[in-house]
RNA sequence: UGGGCUAUAGCCAAGUGGUAAGGCAACGGUUUUUGGUACCGUGAUGCGCUGGUUCGAACCCAGCUAGCCCAA
């Protein structure tokens, strides 16, 4: 049997990529009223006045009118910049990195673009994220892995509510990438063939990382240092470097080892960083960490009390591993069932039982039994 | 200014007469809705300089230059 959704409104964000262009074509086909908006969330014209968001727009025009859905942009520069490009910036003036698209998703595409689309009728939003939803005997919303366990998304979900989800559908949960194509290809659709875009969405895919956020902080060189204290080289500016980084320290091998080099340590006080050979470098392993701005997409405390064993991953596309959660108010401690590499302050953990993606907090610190890694 | 040692790509470093390994860095690419990581690919017509021996030298010889060590 197939419902009848034609009185049903889902407002369908699309990108100008061909994820969000299958999730609308879905809808569609599944008798959806769909409605395609375009978030505009960054003014990136170039010194040329060319706006790659244009590019994207005309392709959710040509997308749009292929399957034969209306479709117009709304803008969020505003709440973009105040509720996510801020919190990016004081990340970075603490030293730490900070994970942009968590907090996009938690701010502006289920928050203030679902306010907008309740406020045009919808009775849901859909997005081509890779994630899946499961509705419990009680009625509340469970964040799920996607189908395709390569592509899932719901680490960047990770800090959205059921009562949001609630108001959410993933079209593409049971998909694989190959198949999303595929469709897009057999529909004809203009972005079939549409490289996928990569990269925090105001710096482009160019890896100008460095020079970006040059424009908004200023930067201070200082020494880079072995552990045992020995100066090795200079660094750019402590807040150009993650924990775990290898590429741009530029050291070579030495008549001692051949070994790569990583980022191993910050020092924000002493403007140092400290760096290590070896990527099983013993500094770069923890036992257990700290983490705050904790959020849980359902009631976690009430099914599993403020103590309890799930899997967890520290970064995205990172295998989740076993670890111990206890809850302490704002806090979590959460230790691991193995060491885990370059636990690093200002990522998120990201809690799973099973498919079922619980919520996540953001990193603060982390320790090597008592001691705590000297990581900002 | 007596003796000894070493000088090979940005950094380490194989190679001791037959036509320049490898690692690190760097650069390019793949993967990736964060920054990264990982993976793949790219380097010396030349081995401190100048001569010599040899069919042929980074490898042998001489001189020079630089650095290190030991004696002073």
């Amino acid at each position: 049997m197939t419902e009848d959704h034609s009185h049903t409104r889902v407002v369908v964000g699309m990108s100008g990529g061909v994820d969000s262009s299958v999730t609308a074509l879905l809808l569609k086909r599944q008798g959806y009223d769909v409605v395609g908006v375009f978030m505009k969330n960054w003014d990136d014209t170039d010194e040329n006045g060319v706006c790659t968001a244009t590019v994207d727009y005309e392709d959710v025009a040509k997308v749009a009118s292929k399957i034969g859905i209306p479709y117009f942009s709304v803008n969020f520069e505003k709440e973009y910049w105040d509720r996510v490009f801020t919190y990016f910036l004081d990340e970075y003036k603490k030293d730490r990195t900070p994970n942009p698209d968590v907090i996009c998703n938690k701010e502006i595409k289920f928050k203030a673009f679902l306010d907008y689309a309740k406020k045009l009728g919808a009775d849901y939003i859909a997005t081509g994220h890779y994630a899946d939803l499961r509705r419990d005997a009680d009625g509340n919303m469970h964040l799920m892995r996607a189908k395709d366990q390569n592509k899932d998304q719901t680490y960047f979900l990770s800090q959205l509510d059921h009562e949001q989800l609630d108001k959410v559908l993933f079209p593409l949960a049971h998909y694989t990438k190959p198949e999303v194509r595929q469709i897009a290809r057999e529909a004809g659709l203009a972005t079939a063939d549409k490289k996928d875009s990569v990269g925090i969405c105001f710096i482009g895919e160019d890896g100008h990382f460095r020079e970006f956020i040059s424009h908004y902080l200023p930067a201070q060189p200082g020494k880079m240092e072995t552990l045992d204290g020995k100066v090795v080289g200079q660094h750019d500016g402590l807040m150009y470097y993650t924990i775990g980084q290898r590429r741009g320290l530029g050291l070579g091998g030495n008549r001692h080892s051949n070994a790569p080099w990583f980022v191993v340590g910050k020092d924000q006080s002493k403007n140092v960083l400290y760096v290590g050979q070896g990527y099983h470098n013993p500094a770069l392993y923890a036992t257990h960490l700290e983490a705050s701005d904790i959020h849980w997409v359902d009631d976690v405390v009430s099914r599993y009390g403020t103590e309890f064993h799930c899997t967890a991953k520290f970064r995205y596309r990172q295998k989740d591993v076993g670890v111990s959660v206890k809850i302490d108010g704002p806090q979590v401690t959460v230790k691991f069932d193995e060491p885990a590499r370059a636990i690093t302050p200002g990522q998120a953990v990201v809690f799973y039982d099973g498919q079922e993606c619980l919520g996540s907090a953001i990193i603060d610190r982390a320790y090597n039994e008592s001691k705590r890694l000297q990581y900002v």
